[in-house]
DNA sequence: GAGATAAATGAACGTCATTCATTTATTGGT
DNA sequence: ACCAATAAATGAATGACGTTCATTTATCTC
């Protein structure tokens, strides 16, 4: 069967009447319930139908704003994008901004780890929000000194660490717990209980510090 | 209705007589089946009923030896920490045993994204092999001259930065084409140019080499 | 009004993980 | 030899879930 063109000498349909119902949904719509129903129910809780249901309208009329889940996904990312603060790139030394930056980034991000997955592998394209910090950074390190080549790879290696930094920050207090076989692990149960008198203290935030100075540091000797 | 009590007297039901069925399946068979299933078909085609299928027994078979599809998870996940190379840490200088040792974990995990949210947030409690790295990398940062509290932060900040740059290893060649918007985003785009002549230059391995060398040069500094 | 347009509906579908009553195979005790 | 106990394996069923599609509903232009 031959592919249906469609109509010659039209590339798009014209546009002669009518116009839709009036709409109940949009994308906007679609994104606040989405990250209502996640800080509610967290992200088992955010279905299709659940969306829907929170929208007062049927699961398949989302398809006629959105063209997957995973689109849903994409908009709640470019709406917390726009909250991470990377003000700190126009008024403060570099260090403090990247680490201004970097806690926001991380804070954020610590409450919606699933979107991590998509987010890492997900092309800027079209995602305003997200290309708008990429751009703030990118002013940020030229003003402070970086070559232009060495930046990307900076922002790179720093996002990295703040994505992992952020599923760490969920990790629950007995992580390092060895149980049965602490026995056999006796110099890392030991650094382990070193960390505090009450058992199971998991250093997330302590980590997240030092890493983050030694990457500032590190990076910041890149400058010229 | 009564709780069924387990018989009054007696903390566990006797083993008075009676084997089972000579048995197919067990969780080693089923770790091996699943890592050769992600192997051909990716996260996506490890599915129970294809796990089940690749190992000629019904899905509900499975369930006489693991209790969810998470422990499979699980079961892979401490395969591949077995294969993590953490020999440096009793051979090589502290920086070379760092680095060998960030470079493998990131090769492995690169490959199985889909893990790392599970790992990341994972007990380590009966967890063999996983234990068994980290006792050896700490045993290497002891020796090294650092102040036992201050290594477990040390190994979660780089477990992070290495968890955050698999995923980067995965992310497509074109991911910062900011297509239309490039130009309200001139500093970032011409950086991203930069990287070569080729355009959508991904630095994923530039990056986790800088980032690695700053992490390496910062957190050596508190060897005492 | 007539006809075009897009939004919304509700009933499906296919894929999953998981449960459960039942059957099958194996063994020790009598 | 047989019986009772045990655990493995089965197959049918369940309940979510994302998604599709023919149909209906509401709105605007001509």
């Amino acid at each position: 069967m031959p592919a249906p063109t469609p109509a010659p000498g039209e590339t798009k349909a014209r546009r002669r009447a009518g116009r839709p119902m009036a709409s109940v949904l949009n994308q906007d719509g679609i994104t606040a319930a989405a990250l209502e129903l996640v800080s509610k129910k967290g992200y088992d809780g955010l279905t299709m139908a659940a969306l829907a249901r929170s929208l007062g309208v049927a699961p398949s009329a989302l398809y006629n704003h959105v063209s997957s889940k995973d689109e849903v996904l994409k908009l709640v990312e470019e709406d917390l994008m726009s909250k991470v603060d990377f003000g700190g790139f126009s008024t403060l030394p570099w260090e403090d901004a990247v680490r201004q930056w970097a806690y926001s980034y991380r804070g954020i991000f610590a409450r919606h780890t699933p979107l991590i997955s998509v987010i890492a592998v997900l092309p800027v394209t079209d995602a305003p929000q997200t290309l708008a910090m990429y751009e703030a950074v990118t002013e940020g390190f030229l003003q402070a000194g970086f070559p232009e080549k060495q930046i990307i790879p900076c922002i790179v290696a720093l996002e990295a660490y703040i994505f992992g930094a952020a599923f760490d920050a969920n990790a629950p207090a007995d992580i390092f717990d060895s149980g049965r076989l602490a026995d056999s692990t006796p110099h890392f149960t030991s650094a382990v209980r070193s960390l505090g008198p009450e058992r199971n203290n998991y250093p997330s935030d302590l980590a997240f510090s030092m890493g983050l100075d030694a990457l500032i540091a590190g990076l910041g000797a890149l400058r010229v």
